[in-house]
DNA sequence: CTAACATAGTTTCAATTGCAACTAAAACCA
DNA sequence: TGGTTTTAGTTGCAATTGAAACTATGTTAG
Protein backbone atom coordinates (compact mmCIF):
# COMPACT_ATOMS: atom_id res chain seq x y z
CA UNK A 1 0.00 0.00 0.00
CA UNK A 2 1.61 3.70 -0.75
CA UNK A 3 -0.77 4.80 2.05
CA UNK A 4 1.63 5.07 4.86
CA UNK A 5 -0.70 3.65 7.78
CA UNK A 6 2.01 3.06 9.84
CA UNK A 7 1.95 6.98 10.50
CA UNK A 8 -0.34 8.65 8.93
CA UNK A 9 -0.39 12.53 8.32
CA UNK A 10 -3.48 14.20 9.55
CA UNK A 11 -3.33 17.63 8.27
CA UNK A 12 -5.36 19.20 11.43
CA UNK A 13 -2.07 17.87 13.52
CA UNK A 14 0.17 19.71 10.93
CA UNK A 15 1.60 22.41 12.40
CA UNK A 16 2.01 25.18 9.19
CA UNK A 17 -1.76 24.14 8.60
CA UNK A 18 -2.86 24.67 11.87
CA UNK A 19 -1.13 28.06 11.85
CA UNK A 20 -2.45 29.10 8.52
CA UNK A 21 -5.67 28.48 9.56
CA UNK A 22 -5.64 30.13 12.75
CA UNK A 23 -3.73 32.99 11.00
CA UNK A 24 -6.74 33.24 8.29
CA UNK A 25 -9.36 33.19 11.20
CA UNK A 26 -8.29 36.09 12.58
CA UNK A 27 -7.59 37.63 10.28
CA UNK A 28 -10.79 37.44 8.85
CA UNK A 29 -11.91 38.52 11.83
CA UNK A 30 -9.88 41.74 12.17
CA UNK A 31 -10.25 42.85 8.72
CA UNK A 32 -13.70 42.69 8.80
CA UNK A 33 -14.04 44.96 12.07
CA UNK A 34 -11.25 47.61 10.05
CA UNK A 35 -13.74 47.85 7.21
CA UNK A 36 -16.97 48.16 9.08
CA UNK A 37 -16.26 50.38 11.50
CA UNK A 38 -13.39 52.77 9.78
CA UNK A 39 -13.78 51.54 5.96
CA UNK A 40 -9.86 50.45 6.01
CA UNK A 41 -8.59 47.45 4.51
CA UNK A 42 -5.40 45.83 7.06
CA UNK A 43 -2.80 47.42 4.66
CA UNK A 44 -4.07 50.41 5.48
CA UNK A 45 -4.46 49.98 9.05
CA UNK A 46 -0.93 49.10 8.81
CA UNK A 47 0.40 52.29 7.24
CA UNK A 48 -2.01 54.41 9.73
CA UNK A 49 -0.17 52.23 12.45
CA UNK A 50 3.60 53.16 11.52
CA UNK A 51 2.70 56.58 10.37
CA UNK A 52 0.54 57.30 13.96
CA UNK A 53 3.70 56.46 15.92
CA UNK A 54 6.64 57.84 13.51
CA UNK A 55 6.06 60.52 10.60
CA UNK A 56 7.07 61.61 8.34
CA UNK A 57 8.02 58.30 6.27
CA UNK A 58 8.58 57.06 2.78
CA UNK A 59 6.86 55.18 1.32
CA UNK A 60 9.88 52.68 1.27
CA UNK A 61 10.06 52.76 5.13
CA UNK A 62 6.55 52.01 5.36
CA UNK A 63 6.97 49.23 3.70
CA UNK A 64 9.87 48.19 5.49
CA UNK A 65 8.21 48.52 8.79
CA UNK A 66 4.90 46.62 7.52
CA UNK A 67 6.48 44.03 6.32
CA UNK A 68 3.65 44.63 2.84
CA UNK A 69 5.89 44.64 -1.03
CA UNK A 70 6.12 48.05 -2.24
CA UNK A 71 3.15 47.74 -4.33
CA UNK A 72 1.07 47.01 -1.34
CA UNK A 73 2.13 49.95 0.53
CA UNK A 74 1.94 52.45 -3.16
CA UNK A 75 -2.07 50.95 -3.33
CA UNK A 76 -2.86 52.06 0.32
CA UNK A 77 -1.10 55.07 0.30
CA UNK A 78 -3.15 55.95 -2.67
CA UNK A 79 -6.52 55.01 -1.45
CA UNK A 80 -5.67 56.71 2.23
CA UNK A 81 -4.55 60.13 0.44
CA UNK A 82 -7.85 60.11 -1.24
CA UNK A 83 -9.71 59.32 1.49
CA UNK A 84 -7.85 62.36 3.30
CA UNK A 85 -6.34 60.40 5.71
CA UNK A 86 -2.64 61.21 4.69
CA UNK A 87 -0.53 63.77 3.01
CA UNK A 88 2.46 63.41 0.59
CA UNK A 89 5.06 65.90 0.25
CA UNK A 90 7.93 65.63 -1.82
CA UNK A 91 11.01 65.51 -0.14
CA UNK A 92 13.26 68.23 -0.90
CA UNK A 93 16.73 66.50 -0.41
CA UNK A 94 15.74 63.59 -2.68
CA UNK A 95 12.75 64.51 -5.15
CA UNK A 96 11.74 60.57 -5.94
CA UNK A 97 10.60 60.10 -2.22
CA UNK A 98 7.46 61.76 -0.61
CA UNK A 99 7.14 62.49 2.99
CA UNK A 100 4.34 60.69 4.44
CA UNK A 101 2.16 61.79 7.17
CA UNK A 102 -1.18 61.36 8.98
CA UNK A 103 -3.41 64.39 8.17
CA UNK A 104 -6.03 65.30 11.12
CA UNK A 105 -8.68 63.27 9.78
CA UNK A 106 -6.25 60.65 9.85
CA UNK A 107 -4.95 61.33 13.59
CA UNK A 108 -8.46 61.10 14.66
CA UNK A 109 -9.34 57.87 13.43
CA UNK A 110 -5.32 56.21 14.49
CA UNK A 111 -6.65 57.66 17.59
CA UNK A 112 -10.09 55.97 17.11
CA UNK A 113 -8.53 52.74 15.72
CA UNK A 114 -5.67 52.00 18.10
CA UNK A 115 -8.14 51.36 21.42
CA UNK A 116 -10.31 49.02 18.92
CA UNK A 117 -7.18 47.50 17.80
CA UNK A 118 -6.14 46.71 21.36
CA UNK A 119 -9.09 45.28 22.42
CA UNK A 120 -9.83 42.75 19.69
CA UNK A 121 -6.05 41.50 20.75
CA UNK A 122 -7.54 41.47 24.07
CA UNK A 123 -10.38 39.62 23.23
CA UNK A 124 -8.81 37.16 21.02
CA UNK A 125 -5.69 36.57 24.25
CA UNK A 126 -8.26 36.37 26.85
CA UNK A 127 -8.49 32.56 26.90
CA UNK A 128 -4.75 33.09 27.58
CA UNK A 129 -3.21 33.44 30.86
CA UNK A 130 -0.35 35.77 31.21
CA UNK A 131 2.23 33.09 31.63
CA UNK A 132 0.51 31.52 28.20
CA UNK A 133 1.38 35.43 26.74
CA UNK A 134 4.53 35.44 27.95
CA UNK A 135 4.90 31.60 26.42
CA UNK A 136 3.52 33.17 22.85
CA UNK A 137 5.47 35.51 22.43
CA UNK A 138 8.66 33.60 23.20
CA UNK A 139 7.66 30.93 20.76
CA UNK A 140 6.62 33.74 17.96
CA UNK A 141 9.79 35.14 18.11
CA UNK A 142 11.84 31.75 17.98
CA UNK A 143 9.50 30.82 14.69
CA UNK A 144 10.34 33.71 13.31
CA UNK A 145 13.65 33.57 13.30
CA UNK A 146 13.84 30.02 12.12
CA UNK A 147 11.44 30.19 9.26
CA UNK A 148 13.47 33.60 8.28
CA UNK A 149 16.80 31.55 8.03
CA UNK A 150 15.27 28.82 6.29
CA UNK A 151 13.91 30.95 3.46
CA UNK A 152 17.64 32.09 3.14
CA UNK A 153 19.07 28.70 2.99
CA UNK A 154 19.56 28.09 -0.96
CA UNK A 155 18.44 24.56 -0.26
CA UNK A 156 14.59 25.86 0.74
CA UNK A 157 15.11 29.34 -1.05
CA UNK A 158 12.44 30.94 -1.86
CA UNK A 159 11.19 31.10 -5.22
CA UNK A 160 13.30 28.64 -7.63
CA UNK A 161 15.95 26.91 -6.06
CA UNK B 1 -1.97 65.45 20.47
CA UNK B 2 -3.76 62.57 18.91
CA UNK B 3 -0.73 60.73 19.53
CA UNK B 4 -1.17 58.29 22.24
CA UNK B 5 2.39 58.47 23.54
CA UNK B 6 1.19 57.07 27.05
CA UNK B 7 0.57 53.69 25.06
CA UNK B 8 1.53 53.94 21.54
CA UNK B 9 0.45 50.91 19.49
CA UNK B 10 3.83 49.08 17.81
CA UNK B 11 2.66 47.16 15.04
CA UNK B 12 5.70 44.24 16.03
CA UNK B 13 4.40 44.02 19.59
CA UNK B 14 1.16 43.56 17.95
CA UNK B 15 -0.36 39.97 18.18
CA UNK B 16 -2.35 39.61 15.03
CA UNK B 17 0.17 41.48 13.13
CA UNK B 18 3.51 39.43 14.11
CA UNK B 19 1.33 35.98 13.43
CA UNK B 20 0.01 37.09 9.91
CA UNK B 21 3.99 38.12 8.93
CA UNK B 22 5.26 34.61 10.55
CA UNK B 23 2.54 32.71 9.04
CA UNK B 24 2.76 34.32 5.47
CA UNK B 25 6.80 33.87 5.64
CA UNK B 26 5.63 29.63 6.68
CA UNK B 27 2.97 29.52 3.84
CA UNK B 28 5.56 31.18 1.41
CA UNK B 29 8.41 28.52 2.41
CA UNK B 30 6.40 25.67 2.12
CA UNK B 31 4.74 27.08 -0.64
CA UNK B 32 7.98 26.82 -2.46
CA UNK B 33 9.13 23.58 -1.58
CA UNK B 34 5.41 21.48 -3.11
CA UNK B 35 5.82 24.24 -6.07
CA UNK B 36 9.17 23.25 -6.90
CA UNK B 37 9.54 19.40 -5.90
CA UNK B 38 5.73 18.56 -6.63
CA UNK B 39 4.42 21.10 -9.17
CA UNK B 40 1.86 20.85 -6.45
CA UNK B 41 0.06 24.42 -4.60
CA UNK B 42 -0.58 24.75 -0.82
CA UNK B 43 -4.49 23.79 -1.67
CA UNK B 44 -3.74 20.77 -4.15
CA UNK B 45 -1.24 19.52 -1.42
CA UNK B 46 -4.12 19.76 1.29
CA UNK B 47 -6.50 17.66 -1.42
CA UNK B 48 -3.91 15.01 -1.11
CA UNK B 49 -3.60 15.72 2.09
CA UNK B 50 -7.29 14.42 2.73
CA UNK B 51 -7.19 12.38 0.25
CA UNK B 52 -3.94 10.06 1.31
CA UNK B 53 -5.85 9.45 4.33
CA UNK B 54 -9.39 8.95 3.56
CA UNK B 55 -11.11 8.01 0.35
CA UNK B 56 -13.17 8.39 -1.62
CA UNK B 57 -14.50 11.42 -0.35
CA UNK B 58 -16.92 14.12 -1.93
CA UNK B 59 -15.61 17.89 -2.23
CA UNK B 60 -17.97 19.32 0.19
CA UNK B 61 -15.83 16.90 2.77
CA UNK B 62 -12.69 17.51 1.28
CA UNK B 63 -13.74 21.29 1.40
CA UNK B 64 -14.53 20.97 5.40
CA UNK B 65 -11.12 18.85 6.52
CA UNK B 66 -8.72 21.52 4.55
CA UNK B 67 -11.04 24.45 5.93
CA UNK B 68 -11.24 25.78 2.01
CA UNK B 69 -14.01 27.02 0.27
CA UNK B 70 -15.80 24.88 -2.48
CA UNK B 71 -14.56 26.68 -4.85
CA UNK B 72 -10.79 26.42 -4.04
CA UNK B 73 -11.55 22.94 -3.81
CA UNK B 74 -13.39 22.89 -7.20
CA UNK B 75 -9.97 24.31 -8.70
CA UNK B 76 -7.40 22.29 -6.93
CA UNK B 77 -9.61 18.99 -7.80
CA UNK B 78 -10.00 20.22 -11.62
CA UNK B 79 -6.30 20.70 -11.82
CA UNK B 80 -5.15 17.21 -10.01
CA UNK B 81 -7.35 15.40 -12.53
CA UNK B 82 -5.94 16.89 -15.40
CA UNK B 83 -2.82 16.12 -14.43
CA UNK B 84 -3.61 12.38 -13.28
CA UNK B 85 -3.19 12.47 -9.62
CA UNK B 86 -6.76 11.92 -9.28
CA UNK B 87 -10.34 10.11 -10.44
CA UNK B 88 -13.39 11.33 -10.26
CA UNK B 89 -16.40 9.34 -10.46
CA UNK B 90 -19.96 10.49 -10.04
CA UNK B 91 -21.70 8.75 -6.77
CA UNK B 92 -24.10 6.50 -7.66
CA UNK B 93 -26.54 7.24 -4.62
CA UNK B 94 -26.23 11.08 -5.33
CA UNK B 95 -25.47 11.96 -8.87
CA UNK B 96 -24.86 15.82 -7.46
CA UNK B 97 -21.59 14.30 -5.48
CA UNK B 98 -18.51 12.76 -7.08
CA UNK B 99 -16.31 10.21 -5.26
CA UNK B 100 -12.73 11.63 -5.30
CA UNK B 101 -9.41 9.52 -4.70
CA UNK B 102 -5.76 9.64 -5.39
CA UNK B 103 -4.89 7.70 -8.62
CA UNK B 104 -1.82 5.51 -8.36
CA UNK B 105 -0.17 8.24 -9.37
CA UNK B 106 -1.54 10.73 -7.13
CA UNK B 107 -0.71 7.77 -4.40
CA UNK B 108 3.02 7.72 -5.42
CA UNK B 109 3.35 11.88 -4.89
CA UNK B 110 1.38 11.60 -1.32
CA UNK B 111 4.34 8.90 -0.31
CA UNK B 112 6.70 10.97 -1.91
CA UNK B 113 5.33 14.07 -0.27
CA UNK B 114 3.98 12.97 2.98
CA UNK B 115 8.34 12.45 4.80
CA UNK B 116 9.08 15.62 2.96
CA UNK B 117 6.02 17.73 4.56
CA UNK B 118 6.97 15.89 7.99
CA UNK B 119 10.65 17.42 7.35
CA UNK B 120 9.56 20.77 6.84
CA UNK B 121 7.71 20.68 9.33
CA UNK B 122 10.65 19.16 11.46
CA UNK B 123 13.13 21.96 10.26
CA UNK B 124 10.77 24.80 11.17
CA UNK B 125 9.61 23.45 14.81
CA UNK B 126 13.13 21.99 15.41
CA UNK B 127 14.08 25.73 16.91
CA UNK B 128 10.98 24.65 19.76
CA UNK B 129 11.91 22.16 22.71
CA UNK B 130 9.59 19.13 22.84
CA UNK B 131 7.58 21.31 25.86
CA UNK B 132 7.74 24.45 23.71
CA UNK B 133 5.93 22.30 20.99
CA UNK B 134 3.74 21.14 23.42
CA UNK B 135 2.94 24.67 24.53
CA UNK B 136 2.48 25.92 21.22
CA UNK B 137 0.11 23.10 20.28
CA UNK B 138 -2.15 23.69 23.86
CA UNK B 139 -1.86 27.47 22.71
CA UNK B 140 -2.91 27.18 18.79
CA UNK B 141 -5.87 24.89 20.34
CA UNK B 142 -7.18 27.75 22.70
CA UNK B 143 -6.86 30.76 20.52
CA UNK B 144 -8.53 28.95 17.39
CA UNK B 145 -11.33 28.09 19.89
CA UNK B 146 -11.56 31.64 20.92
CA UNK B 147 -10.87 33.13 17.40
CA UNK B 148 -13.89 31.19 16.20
CA UNK B 149 -16.30 31.55 19.22
CA UNK B 150 -15.45 35.71 18.64
CA UNK B 151 -16.29 35.30 14.51
CA UNK B 152 -19.84 33.99 15.93
CA UNK B 153 -20.63 36.74 17.90
CA UNK B 154 -23.11 39.53 16.35
CA UNK B 155 -21.08 42.24 17.36
CA UNK B 156 -17.57 40.92 16.02
CA UNK B 157 -19.19 38.59 13.44
CA UNK B 158 -17.57 38.12 10.05
CA UNK B 159 -19.12 40.62 7.32
CA UNK B 160 -21.27 43.33 7.73
CA UNK B 161 -22.81 43.55 11.50
C1' DC C 1 -47.04 13.77 -8.95
C1' DT C 2 -45.43 18.15 -9.00
C1' DA C 3 -44.04 22.57 -7.38
C1' DA C 4 -41.05 24.64 -4.27
C1' DC C 5 -36.97 24.40 -1.96
C1' DA C 6 -32.28 22.62 -0.82
C1' DT C 7 -27.68 20.98 -1.93
C1' DA C 8 -23.22 19.70 -4.76
C1' DG C 9 -20.26 21.49 -7.60
C1' DT C 10 -19.00 24.78 -11.52
C1' DT C 11 -18.65 29.12 -13.77
C1' DT C 12 -18.79 34.05 -14.14
C1' DC C 13 -17.23 38.28 -12.85
C1' DA C 14 -15.05 41.79 -10.34
C1' DA C 15 -11.54 42.74 -6.94
C1' DT C 16 -6.94 41.85 -5.19
C1' DT C 17 -2.39 40.59 -5.82
C1' DG C 18 2.49 40.88 -7.15
C1' DC C 19 6.01 40.53 -10.75
C1' DA C 20 8.01 43.01 -14.22
C1' DA C 21 8.33 46.96 -16.82
C1' DC C 22 8.27 51.62 -16.50
C1' DT C 23 9.28 56.83 -15.13
C1' DA C 24 11.70 60.02 -12.63
C1' DA C 25 15.36 61.31 -9.82
C1' DA C 26 19.96 60.39 -7.71
C1' DA C 27 24.43 58.49 -7.41
C1' DC C 28 28.43 57.00 -9.40
C1' DC C 29 32.36 57.38 -12.36
C1' DA C 30 35.46 58.32 -16.04
C1' DT D 1 30.43 66.98 -17.59
C1' DG D 2 27.66 63.33 -19.51
C1' DG D 3 26.74 58.54 -19.66
C1' DT D 4 25.66 54.37 -16.86
C1' DT D 5 23.74 52.35 -12.98
C1' DT D 6 20.80 52.41 -8.91
C1' DT D 7 16.79 53.60 -6.29
C1' DA D 8 11.75 55.32 -5.17
C1' DG D 9 7.50 54.76 -6.44
C1' DT D 10 3.78 53.69 -10.06
C1' DT D 11 1.49 51.15 -13.54
C1' DG D 12 0.45 47.20 -16.84
C1' DC D 13 -0.69 42.74 -16.93
C1' DA D 14 -1.67 38.16 -15.91
C1' DA D 15 -2.84 34.99 -12.23
C1' DT D 16 -5.51 34.11 -8.06
C1' DT D 17 -9.34 34.65 -5.38
C1' DG D 18 -14.17 34.24 -3.67
C1' DA D 19 -19.07 35.88 -3.72
C1' DA D 20 -22.88 35.27 -6.28
C1' DA D 21 -25.18 33.23 -10.05
C1' DC D 22 -25.90 29.14 -12.27
C1' DT D 23 -26.74 23.94 -13.52
C1' DA D 24 -27.98 19.64 -12.21
C1' DT D 25 -29.76 16.70 -8.97
C1' DG D 26 -32.22 15.52 -4.78
C1' DT D 27 -35.71 16.28 -1.12
C1' DT D 28 -39.95 17.86 0.82
C1' DA D 29 -44.73 19.44 1.09
C1' DG D 30 -49.17 19.72 -0.60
Amino acid sequence: MAIPDEDPLFLDEFLPYRLSVLTNRMSDLIAGIYRERFGLTVAEWRVMAVLGLEAPLSAGEVSQRTAMDKVRVSRAVNRMSRAGLLARHRDRADRRRQQLALSDRGRAIYSEIVPVARAVEAKIFASLEPADRGALDRLLVKLDERVKALADEPEMGPKHG
